[in-house]
DNA sequence: AGCTTCGATAAACACCGTTCAATATGCTGA
DNA sequence: TCAGCATATTGAACGGTGTTTATCGAAGCT
């Protein structure tokens, strides 16, 4: 039933967006009187918190994909942050529900249920440490790499979902946005691998 | 009156957020009934535009400081960036409204007015395009390059004022966000400049 | 004084999220 | 088979929202 009222918020949301979806319109389109969706979810907000869960298991189970391909730390880091941008251009309301509305930041607080982000953060915080070890990345403070190429992959996508980039193209925007990508990347370039034989051959068969 | 409607808005939303903030509040803080504001604008939104608009303006005078002050192009470049953090971090409501709320961006999408944030955007790629002449930024696509920094500053500055850095103990975000930046101004390492005495000069006259 | 103009009002409309007494439904035990 | 119970659902209500509009009143002009 919880399962239900999600999807059919979720194709509300995704219709007509999230402030046009009110309770009573989700109730009628399952048949149902508003009242009974609070026998379920205590306010509106918590069934923004439900599919923003599942949003998360969705881009954990993306960024999984990273393991075991055999990739160097290089390769990983490099996809990590293609695979976000992909994650939020294809998932765009899900993006939304996940790291920019504030009612959704409100519930999780309210709920103090932060590990769902966290552990995907964790994800981004490994691999950036890998990469530094590896010499796929200059080395330096982990925590504010980690946020660095973060707000990077976020900033792109959340300019682009909140339809802030109109002094581009309309059609040049995927590629201007790969291009920039491909900067970030540029700009943060490979060192020498620290230890280069023991490391590497660590990180690989750890990676397996 | 248009101005005290602002103001008075601008004070509800500083101290109640702007969900919580009525026509019926804004008209009784100014002494005034609701139906009276729909005399000075067409609907909220408007609202939330004539203040986009002051954001902007300061926002422009933020940056044009950076004018006239003998800079080095690598220097302004690297300005840019901490007077934008600044700005997003000293008036976080302002900041939400001209770069992350939703309706802001229908209403400007509405009116055909992108000039109002255009400004500002052309004034980012001229130093980021100054840069790549003075040899002060590796040469490449500008466009790219601008929105890379745009992207960067910005992921920063939404992710924490959308309080998504819980993962960050408070007291530490703050250096941990300098920190990222000045590994994303690291990351962009200054080349030697293409052709250096000729074009240093045109540049620091033309910066007066 | 009469007339016009115009800003402000008050009331209404159609929504919204949320609550809760009352009711319908389905299941259990006798 | 039927009473009783528990649970799921309803429908109406509350207090709020943005917005519209007929009406009013005061000021200015002839």
């Amino acid at each position: 039933m919880r399962e239900r009222i999600c999807s059919a918020a979720m194709d509300l949301f995704l219709r007509e967006g999230f402030e046009r979806t009110s309770i009573r319109r989700i109730a009628a389109a399952i048949g149902y009187t508003p009242g009974a969706i609070y026998s379920y979810f205590g306010d509106k907000d918590d069934i923004l918190y439900a599919i923003h869960e599942q949003g998360f298991a969705r881009l954990g189970l993306l960024l999984h994909t990273l393991d075991g391909g055999g990739l160097s730390a290089r390769e990983r880091f490099e996809r990590l942050g293609e695979l976000y941008l992909r994650f939020a251009f294809e998932n765009p309301q899900y993006y939304d529900l996940m790291f920019i509305k504030d009612r959704t930041a409100k519930k999780i607080e309210e709920l103090g249920q932060w590990d769902v982000g966290l552990d995907t953060y964790d994800f981004v915080r490994a691999v950036v440490r890998e990469s530094m070890r590896d010499g796929a990345l200059p080395t330096g403070d982990v925590e504010a790499a980690t946020f660095a190429l973060w707000a990077s992959v976020h900033g792109m996508a959340s300019l682009v979902i909140r339809s802030r980039c109109k002094m581009i193209p309309p059609d040049a925007l995927s590629t201007v946005v790969a291009e920039a990508y491909r900067w970030t990347m540029r700009a943060m370039p490979a060192q020498e691998p620290a230890h280069p034989p023991r490391a590497r051959g660590r990180v690989r068969r750890s990676g397996r």
